[in-house]
DNA sequence: ATGTCTAGTGAGACTAGA
């Protein structure tokens, strides 16, 4: 069987409701991983999705952050941020474990940390996030089982993930030792469906609202889905759904999709 | 020229975060 799964950071759920809606019945999702839902889980729109016969998962923060995973498929295990991180207040990660045609496959939806202005609390933050979840995953995969890590990582991985690369080398996302924890991700045995499938250079995830981002093209490629050995055999289809960001009212970033083929 | 957007506070000519 085939399944669609997308990465999508919506920048505030209450906000972007209508856009996700009508890309839900464009596009069939059969899961969906949310980023910047910025809500409470109470204050999430859970009949929307329950109506149209999804289950929602929920990591939610008041104003900030907040990851879901919506999926046609009930979660056998749910994990809420990266297990042992018990000091970690910020609402970034969700797991779950889903059983589709008999077999078993994680999905983790990752929101990580922006980083920005570096030489602050808030890059050594992102860098320390990146360790636990390094970490965290290089477990998973030891056992064995097919691992989908997808969403906002905030990192562009290369000079062709940027139109303009040299406007990035002072920010969190194009960091050199940004780059170097998101190699050492990886480097544990993940596969960046984008490589995979061998998309063109210079095709971009997110485009900021200012100085007419859009308008220029000005873009950088920070939304991935990554896929461990074991899941890399499923792989049949890769997308960016650029169109997304010409509608009203568009979230910066655009839904990203891996088509897998499960026999 | 931060060429914008979201959410929160509390009522702004606001702030934080991205």
């Amino acid at each position: 069987m085939k399944i669609n799964v997308t990465t999508w950071n919506v920048n505030g759920i209450r906000a972007r409701i209508e856009n996700v809606l009508e890309w839900i019945d464009n596009n069939n999702p059969d899961v969906l991983c949310l980023q910047e839902i910025k809500c409470l889980e109470e204050d999430f729109p859970n009949e929307l999705f329950t109506s149209k016969g999804y289950n929602v998962y929920l990591l939610g923060q008041k104003s900030f952050n907040g990851v879901a995973i919506i999926s046609k498929f009930v979660s056998q295990d749910t994990k809420k941020n990266i297990p042992g991180n018990t000091s970690d207040i910020q609402s970034r990660m969700i797991e779950c474990t889903f059983n589709i045609n008999s077999k078993s496959i994680k999905v983790c939806c990752i929101y990580l940390p922006n980083g920005n202005p570096i030489n602050t609390e808030k890059f050594t933050y992102k860098i320390e996030w990146m360790d636990k979840l390094k970490n965290y995953i290089e477990k998973e995969l030891l056992k064995e089982i097919p691992y989908i890590a997808l969403g906002d990582f905030n990192v562009i991985p290369t000079r062709d993930d940027a139109k303009n690369y040299e406007e990035w080398v002072d920010d969190a996302l194009f960091n050199k030792l940004s780059i170097r924890k998101y190699r050492e991700l990886i480097n544990i045995g993940l596969y960046d469906c984008h490589i995979l499938k061998q998309i063109p250079l210079k095709q971009y995830t997110q485009w900021d609202y200012q100085r007419g981002a859009w308008q220029n093209n000005n873009g950088v490629r920070i939304d991935h889905i990554l896929l461990s050995s074991y899941a890399t055999k499923y792989l049949s289809d890769y997308q960016i759904d650029k169109n997304e960001r010409s509608k009203d009212k568009p979230s910066d970033h655009v839904p990203v999709t891996a088509t897998l083929t499960i026999d």
